[in-house]
DNA sequence: ATCCTCCCCTAC
DNA sequence: TAAGGTAGGGGAGGAT
C-alpha cells in the first residue's frame, strides 16, 4: 500500500518557509544539497509542542520520524511561492492485522511511499489576509477542519475512494479467479472462446438523483454543486438530453448554462450513489463470480465459463434486473475481450447493448477515433494527430517497431494491439494496493506558517487513517507540492490551484 | 538486467 | 461562490 498526502494551495507561504524555516521548503530544495534539518518537521506536531500528545502512535508521526531520521534535503526555489503539495506512500508492507510481516515479504518489493503535495493559487505577495479576490470563507484559512469537510463534498474523492470501500464490502465473496489464467499458459488452446460483458450505468450521478422523477428523464439535467450561471463549479455528470447541447462532465456550470439555458441542476447524493452501486454489484455477483470492478458504476464480467448459449440474452437480463432494483438504466457491451466489450458499451449507450463478434472487430475499429481507445487521452491523441493519425484504421498502418520507437516499448505495443482489437488482459480481482495517498488541490490558502502546518498534519492523519484501514504499512514516503508558477494569473476556477509547477520528493 | 526516483498520462 | 481525488501504468535517466 502507498500513502499519499496531498498538500494544496499555499501562496506566499512557501516563501516564508523558504526564508524562515527549513521545513518543507528545505525538503524540496535538495538539488542544491541543502541539508534540511528535516523537511518534514512541518508535519510533526510534537516538534511544535506536541499537539497530538494524547494520541497513540500515529502513522503520520512515524512517517514524520522517518523523514527526520533522514536529513532530507530539500530546498525551496528562490522564487518561492508555493502553491500546492501532495504526499504519498508506495509499496506498503502488508501487515495483516497489525502484525508486521515486513520481513516475510522479501520477494515482493515492499515500498512504502508517502507523497505530499502542496498547492497554492493565489500568491499575493504579502501574507496579510490578502487572499486576493478569492479569499473565501471556505478555505484552509478559515476552516481548521477543512480537509475533513472538503472530502465529504468532493465527488472525485468519492469515486477515488470507492474501490477500497467495495473491496471491504465484498471481500467475503469467493474469488475463483485466475483459474483461467493458470490454464492459460497456452493461451490459444482454450477450446472455449472467451466472452466478456462490460456493464456501465448511464449518466450515473444524474440517473440516481432523478430515479424517482420520471418527468425529468427527457429534460436536460446535470449534477453539480452550484447552479450559479456565472459559477466555475464543475458538472459531474449530464444526462443524455443535456449532452445534446454539449453539456458533459468536467465543464464549468456557467459554460453548461450558456449552451443549455434550461439545464436543471441537481445536487450530489453520495449516499444514494453508494447504495445504488451496491445494488448494481449485487446483481452482477448473482449472475457470475468473475466480476472485476472498474468503478462505482462500471464492471467487467467474464461469462466464458457460464455455458451461456446467448450472451445477449444474459446481458439483457442483467440490465433488466439492474433497472428493476435501482430504477436506473445500464448499458452493456459484449465481446471476446475486455477492450472490445468496453468499446461496445460506448456504442450501446444509452440504455442499450451491443455485441461485437470477432469477425466484426476489424470493421468496428476501422473508423473509430483513436481517442476512444482506453489509454489514449488528450496528449497521446495530439501526438498521433501530428502524425496524421486519427482513426484506428490509420494507426494500424504503422509498424509496431515504429510505434515503440516513438512512444516506448509498452505504450507502442499497446497502441499496436488495441488498434487491432487485441487485448490479452484477464478479468480478475483487484490486487492489493500499491500505494495509499491523500491530496487536496482546492481551497488551499495559507496566511501563516501555522495554517500550512495544520493542513499538512491533517493530510498526514488522513493517510495514517487509510493505511490503518487497509492494515498496511508504507515503505516509501512521497511528498508532492504544487507551486504557483512564476507569472501565473489568478486561477480561473474559484478557489482552484491555477497554473502550478509540481515538485516531488520521496524517501524509503 | 533490475531497481529507483521523478515525473507525466490516463480513467473514473 | 464551491468542494480540481485516487491509483496505476509507464517512460527517462541514473545507480546498482
Ligand atoms: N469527470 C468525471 C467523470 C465521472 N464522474 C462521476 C460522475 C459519473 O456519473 C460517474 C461515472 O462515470 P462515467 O464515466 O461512467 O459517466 P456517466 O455514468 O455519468 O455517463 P455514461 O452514460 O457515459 O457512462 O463518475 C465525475 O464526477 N467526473
Ligand atoms: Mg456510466
Ligand atoms: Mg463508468
Amino acid at each position: 500500500m502507498d500513502f499519499i498526502f496531498l498538500f494544496l494551495g499555499v501562496p506566499y507561504q512557501l516563501e516564508q518557509l523558504a526564508n524562515n524555516q527549513p521545513k518543507v521548503s528545505a525538503f524540496f530544495a535538495a538539488q542544491n544539497r541543502l541539508v534540511a534539518e528535516d523537511a518534514l518537521n512541518i508535519m510533526d506536531p510534537s516538534l511544535k509542542g506536541g499537539t497530538l500528545a494524547g494520541v497513540p502512535v500515529k502513522d503520520g508521526e512515524q512517517i514524520n520520524r522517518q523523514f527526520e531520521d533522514r536529513d532530507c534535503q530539500i530546498e525551496e526555489p528562490s522564487s518561492s511561492s508555493g502553491k500546492s503539495s501532495e504526499v504519498r506512500m508506495a509499496e506498503p508492507i502488508n501487515t495483516e492485522d497489525g502484525s508486521s510481516i515486513s520481513n516475510e515479504l522479501p520477494s515482493s518489493p515492499s515500498q512504502f511511499s508517502v507523497s505530499v503535495k502542496d498547492n497554492q493559487n493565489e500568491s499575493k505577495s504579502p501574507a496579510p489576509s490578502i487572499a486576493g479576490p478569492s479569499n473565501p470563507h471556505h478555505s484552509t484559512i478559515e476552516d481548521p477542519n477543512f480537509v475533513e469537510n472538503y472530502f465529504k463534498s468532493s465527488r472525485l474523492h468519492f469515486i477515488g475512494t470507492w474501490r477500497n470501500r467495495y473491496r471491504k464490502r465484498f471481500c467475503h465473496l469467493p474469488n475463483e479467479f485466475s483459474c483461467r489464467s493458470v490454464s492459460t499458459a497456452n493461451a490459444s488452446d482454450n477450446s472455449q472462446k472467451t466472452t466478456i460483458i462490460h456493464v456501465d450505468m448511464d449518466c450515473f450521478f444524474v440517473s440516481v438523483v432523478i430515479r424517482n422523477d420520471p418527468e425529468l428523464h427527457d429534460k436536460p439535467v446535470a449534477v453539480c454543486h452550484s447552479d450559479n450561471p456565472k459559477g466555475t463549479a464543475e458538472i459531474s455528470s449530464a444526462n443524455y438530453p443535456a449532452r445534446e447541447y454539449g453539456v458533459k462532465a468536467g465543464i464549468f456550470v456557467r459554460d453548461a448554462k450558456a449552451i443549455c439555458p434550461h439545464l436543471i441542476i441537481f445536487p450530489y447524493n453520495f449516499q444514494a450513489y453508494e447504495e445504488v452501486a451496491d445494488q448494481f454489484y449485487n446483481v452482477l455477483h448473482k449472475h457470475c463470480n468473475k466480476v472485476q470492478a472498474v468503478s462505482c458504476d462500471e464492471a467487467f464480467v467474464d461469462i466464458t465459463d457460464l455455458g451461456e448459449k446467448d450472451p445477449e440474452v444474459l446481458a439483457s437480463t442483467i440490465r433488466k434486473e439492474i433497472f428493476e432494483t435501482t430504477g436506473c438504466k445500464a448499458s452493456a457491451g459484449i465481446a471476446g475481450n475486455m477492450l472490445m466489450a468496453r468499446l461496445a458499451t460506448r456504442t450501446a449507450k444509452p440504455d442499450g447493448q451491443c455485441y461485437v463478434p470477432p469477425e466484426r472487430v476489424d470493421e468496428y475499429l476501422q473508423e473509430l477515433p483513436i481517442k476512444a481507445l482506453p489509454g489514449i487521452g488528450y496528449v497521446l491523441e495530439e501526438k498521433l494527430k501530428k502524425k496524421n493519425i486519427s482513426t484506428c484504421g490509420q494507426l494500424r498502418l504503422i509498424s509496431k517497431d515504429s510505434l515503440q520507437k516513438d512512444f516506448g516499448k509498452k505504450t507502442g505495443e499497446m497502441l499496436w494491439n488495441y488498434s487491432r482489437g487485441i487485448d490479452n488482459r484477464l478479468v480478475g480481482v483487484i490486487q492489493e494496493n500499491k500505494s495509499v495517498g491523500a491530496e487536496v488541490n482546492w481551497g488551499v490558502r495559507f496566511k501563516d506558517l501555522q495554517d500550512s502546518q495544520n493542513f499538512l498534519l491533517k493530510l498526514c492523519e488522513e493517510v495514517s487513517l487509510r493505511l490503518r484501514g487497509c492494515g498496511v504499512q508504507g515503505r516509501t514516503f512521497t511528498l508532492k507540492i504544487k507551486k504557483r508558477r512564476k507569472d501565473a494569473l489568478e486561477p480561473i476556477k474559484y478557489m482552484g490551484c491555477g497554473d502550478c509547477e509540481n515538485l516531488s520528493r520521496s524517501i524509503t
